[in-house]
Order: C-alpha cells, then sequence, then structure tokens
DNA sequence: AAATTTTAGATTAACGTTAATTTAAAGTCT
DNA sequence: AGACTTTAAATTAACGTTAATCTAAAATTT
C-alpha cells in the first residue's frame, strides 16, 4: 500500500493536518518535528498524491496542448517552447492531437476539461465554422490559440506573420522577373492558408502584376502532395519558373519531383518553402524558405496563457511574431 | 460556478449517487429518470470531473510518456503509435522529455506518479547505472522502455533489433568491398548504441575481418554532429569508402558535408543511415537506411503496457521487433 | 501575577466523485 | 393474501488532500 499523509501521521504520531503542513513548508512548525517527519516521509517513500491535492487546490497545475499534426516537426518545436515554458512554471502537460479534424479537436478539448486542466494551448483547425467558434467561446477555462486564429477569436492568438512572410516571398520572386509561379498553398479551413493567400495578393498589388489563379493547388500540406502537385502540372503542360509552398515538408516533395524530371533548382526553378524546419538546411538544395520562430511561438504562447490564468480578467489580444526570409540555394538571387 | 453532480440532483430533486448512476449508464435506473436526468446535465453543461472520479477509481487512465529527445521525429513517431493506441483504450497521456538527462527522467517519471499515472512508457537513458536501475525497479507502476533497454531490466523492453540491423549494414558493406568504414555511432549511454557496435563486430568476425577500431566516432545525435564528423575526418586525413551512421539526422549531415567536399554519393562514399524517417527517402540522394518500424513499436509499447496494467502478476518479456535494410540512391550495389 | 500574544499543533469540514449498504415500493409466486 | 423477489432510488462512507477554525501551552507584556 502506498504511503499516504495519513500513513505518516500514524507513524508519528502527528496529526494528519500537521504532516501536510510540513511537507508544503508552512509556517509554525517546530524544526524538530519538520525534520522527524520529512525524515519518515522519506523513509515511506511517500509519493504526494497530485490528484487528491487538486481536489481542494484551485488549480490542477495542469495545462492541455492540443496538436494538428504531429508528423510534422513544426508542431513539435511548438510543443517543445511550451514544454520548456511549462516546466518553468511548474505546469504539467496533457497532449493530444487531432490530426486536422474539428471534432476530435472538440472531443479532446472535452477530455482535458475533465481532467480539470487549468488553460489550453491549441493548434486549431476550421477558422471559420459558426460552431466551433461558439464551442471555443464557452470555454470555462483560459486558451490561447497558437500559429493560427479561428475568425472571431483573433485575440486569443499568437501568431507568426504569415501575411508579411509570402508577400515578402512573392515579392522577391516578382522583382527578379518571375512570372509564372506555381503556388501550392495549405488546406483550406486553416487560418495560415488565408492569410498567406492574402500576402500572395498583397504582393501582386503591390508590384501592380495580374495574379494567374490557375497557378494556385491547394494542398493538404505533406512531401507526397508536393510531389504529386509538381508531377501534375509538369503532365499538364503547366510553364513555371518558381515554386512557393505551403511548408518545408511540401518542399522537399517538390524538389524530388523536379530533380526527377530533370529540372535544375534554382537555374530552371526556384523553390521556397515556409516554417524553416532544422532539416531544410540540410536538403539539397539547401532550401530558401521563411524561418517562423516555432519554439518562441509555443514559449511565448504558454507565458501568455499563464498570464490568463493567473489573471481572468486580463483582456485577450493577438501577438504577431516576426518572420524572416531566408535565402539558401533553392532560389537564385539573394535578395 | 461550474455544474456538479450536486448541481444536477438539485436541480432534478434526485440524490447525488442516482444521477452519478445514470451518467455512468449503471443499470437499475427508470428510463424516465435517466433522460431526464441526462437532459438536466447537458442543460447546465455538466464536465465530469475526472480527478474527483480517479479518486475513489481504482485507475487513472492516464499514463506517463517519457521521451528522450523531442528534436528528433524518431520519437515523435513512437509516440503517435503511443497515442493511437491509448486513444483506442481510453488512456490520456502525461508527456514530458528528458533531453537525455537520467536525473531529469527520474525526477518527470516521480511528478507523473505524483499525479497517479496508471503506467509508464519511457525511453531511458544511462543503460548501466545501478541507481538508474534501483530507480525503476522500485516503482509502484507497470513501466515499458521503448526502444531501448536498461541493464537488467531487459525484460521491460520493446526493442528493435539493433544487433541485426548494424549488422547487415557491416556485412552489405563488407561484402561489396569496403575496408575502410567511417562509424559514427551514438552515445554512450544509451542501450542502442553498444546493441548495434555489437553488430558491427558480428558482421566483422562473421566475415573474418578485423575491424579498425580508430574509425568509429560516438556521436549525440544531432546533424551538426555528423556534419562535423566527417569534416574532422577528412581533415586528419582520414580515409573511408562508406560511412555509417547512428541515425538519419546524422546522415543529414554526413551528406551535407560529402557535398561539400565534392566526394560523390555513392560513388566515391557511400552512406548508410538509420531509422527510416519520412524525410530520408526525400533527401538526395535518396538515403539507404535501417527502417524502423516507430509507429508500431509506440503502439506495441502501450498494448503491452495495457496488458500489465490490467494483471499486474503478468511476467515481463523483452519483445524485439524485427527490422529491415533500406537501399535507396545513397548505396551502390543493391544487395 | 494577571492579561495578552505567540507558537505549535489538533480538529473539522470540505473538494466531487463512487461503492457498498439500506430502504421502500411494486411485482410475482404459491 | 402473505411471503418472497425485483426495481428504483436514497443514505452513508470513503478516496487523500487542504483551508479554516480552534485549543492549549509557552512566552511576553504590563
Amino acid at each position: 500500500m502506498r504511503a499516504t499523509l495519513k500513513t505518516i501521521a500514524e507513524a508519528t504520531g502527528f496529526s494528519i493536518n500537521t504532516v501536510s503542513r510540513v511537507l508544503r513548508n508552512d509556517r509554525r512548525i517546530s524544526n524538530e518535528t519538520s525534520t522527524l517527519i520529512k525524515g519518515k516521509a522519506e523513509e515511506l517513500g511517500y509519493i504526494p498524491d497530485a490528484i487528491a491535492s487538486s481536489m481542494r487546490k484551485p488549480k490542477s497545475m495542469t495545462i492541455g496542448v492540443v496538436s494538428a499534426d504531429s508528423s510534422n516537426p513544426f508542431f513539435s518545436e511548438v510543443i517543445r517552447g511550451v514544454s520548456e515554458k511549462a516546466e518553468e512554471l511548474g505546469y504539467q502537460m496533457l497532449i493530444g492531437n487531432t490530426e486536422e479534424n474539428a471534432s476530435k479537436e472538440e472531443h479532446l478539448i472535452r477530455l482535458f476539461l475533465s481532467r480539470k486542466v487549468d488553460g489550453l494551448i491549441v493548434m486549431p483547425t476550421s477558422e471559420k465554422e459558426e460552431k466551433h467558434k461558439a464551442f471555443y467561446s464557452a470555454l470555462p477555462v483560459p486558451y490561447i490559440f497558437a500559429g493560427r486564429y479561428i475568425e472571431g477569436l483573433e485575440d486569443h492568438s499568437i501568431l507568426h506573420s504569415d501575411e508579411d512572410g509570402e508577400r515578402s516571398v512573392f515579392e522577391y520572386l516578382l522583382r527578379n522577373g518571375h512570372r509564372s509561379i506555381l503556388y501550392l498553398s495549405g488546406p483550406e479551413n486553416v487560418s495560415n492558408t488565408g492569410a498567406r493567400d492574402r500576402g500572395m495578393e498583397e504582393a501582386f498589388r503591390a508590384l501592380g502584376i495580374a495574379a494567374e489563379k490557375k497557378n494556385i493547388f491547394h494542398l493538404a500540406g505533406h512531401a507526397e502532395d508536393g510531389y504529386k502537385a509538381v508531377n501534375t502540372a509538369l503532365n499538364r503542360g503547366m510553364e513555371f519558373s518558381a515554386v512557393v509552398c505551403f511548408n518545408d515538408i511540401i518542399a522537399m516533395g517538390v524538389l524530388k519531383s523536379l530533380s526527377e524530371n530533370d529540372l535544375s533548382v534554382p537555374d530552371d526553378v526556384e523553390v521556397i518553402g515556409y516554417d524553416n524546419l532544422m532539416f531544410s538546411q540540410f536538403m539539397k538544395p539547401a532550401l530558401s524558405t521563411v524561418d517562423v520562430p516555432k519554439h518562441r511561438l509555443g514559449y511565448k504562447a504558454m507565458e501568455v496563457l499563464n498570464e490568463h490564468i493567473e489573471n481572468p480578467e486580463l483582456p485577450y489580444r493577438t501577438e504577431n511574431l516576426p518572420v524572416r526570409l531566408v535565402f539558401r540555394d533553392s532560389t537564385a538571387g539573394k535578395r
């Protein structure tokens, strides 16, 4: 049988409460008693029961993390950031994965609430569904969206500047003379897709060039998607001198297809990814991409979440972390 | 105020216990009462308190997952497997990361025990420390090591056949005439390193060839390590016609360095990785590697853990999942 | 020395559930 | 019709903590 406060109380002759207070380092306990009780606790291998504790304490010191796609290192990296800050603050993390499925997302959150999490960090899907929004609005705990937003709840998001990022990608390409750009955008129900598409359009508008809509594909975001999309484009006889990818993983597939089709990067086609995964610098050619501060995003999300847990009155507000275009070998003109 | 069983009881006039039983679908409740109470629960937005519940129930339906290095997709993939089975079985996961630090590992596990996990899945460090072993032996809950073992506790491990894997790598290379092989092995305190080193030696022995010890480096396992190791080897004037890497990430760095030094893969140097990460097939040249069933490893670990949770008497026994050498473009001779 | 404050600890009542036991009414059997 | 059985629910007692309140002795003040 596992040792409890009661076991220790009986073994030492003190009351349960005294034992509890000693182990929590409450003052008003004599040194003598304290060492005696602590010694006994150690001896009996006492492990505090955080579950019982959080029945009485207002906080459970647990947060729920809802990730979208665990196969993408982007999210792992964000979670690393969350994890680091969570550890600093003494929170434990319950983690779940939605695989971009909105109803799984809600289900997971309900489970987390059931476990009395003090707050939630979510990488949500379905930016526009009214029902989904209502679900979040009714949440009884603070929540932060990391890297994405849901329409009408933008305040809850810590973002990276998707519009800026994609605008700068397209501005670079347009300035370098590209007019036929294959744009492999992301899934339709995710906020980053919309934001980046807007960034793309801004670039065309700013430079007074008409965008050719037919060069846009919306992909789920896996390497195979990029691979197949380029194959398809080539088979259809589409002409393009640059490929802009929604993420670095798509870009990997793109590089593979281009290579197989004897198209040289960057000479025949320039390729730009998004996210700046660790891997990207090691690809051949090393991938030019948009650096997103993934770790910082997670860290910040946890930091802000904690502020809202500490002070439920605190108004929410969107934060936008800056991104940065990184030029490597898959693009031709530096700058 | 959050609705509790009490709230619903008061609202409907039934006792707390009746409400509890209705919501748990206990029999001996009239349909009438049941629908009435369930309706009220819905209306009040009742969220069951799993914390309070697990105070009474023998199981918390939570498991702890202790991962070693979150920056390596190998572990993410294993955790995905764990997660999938955990979900099927109704467990929630508490996840933490040790970054290969044994004392952090113990700390994390203590926190998990405090949260009353029903069991643990661990990717442990420090295969040989007596104290570390004692720590595990004293654990009050079932635990499974995934992909690694601790000496003396091999029974608790679900492994992939490291010896077989590395042996087949070296047998392939030796048979293909390679005599100067740069072997970039793993960290010294991790069981896979020892097992693979043994596999390597077996291959030499089996073919009656003397191994050149000086060609072994022990690396931490990051891409930079591989990159630097090859640079160092080249600077020292070491000759080698093949590089065997502890994992695919190291291999990425290796490929980069070789490419920068104008060594052609596989013509000048053959390169073989380990793990078969998703990325590896997209590298250029596509990486030959040892496929490890990562997802299955995690899935299996959760499956076995559950068996031990259900039946604490069940004796532990090592399982070894088969691995498979995958030939791609970084090796020359297929077979 | 009596009155007051401080110290060290005990007692009691929760927190939200679940499990075991009990009760009362309704049904069924002989 | 009286004796059993079944059904539907209530009552009570936990689970392991913590917080609020209380008590008795010791130390300090006047």
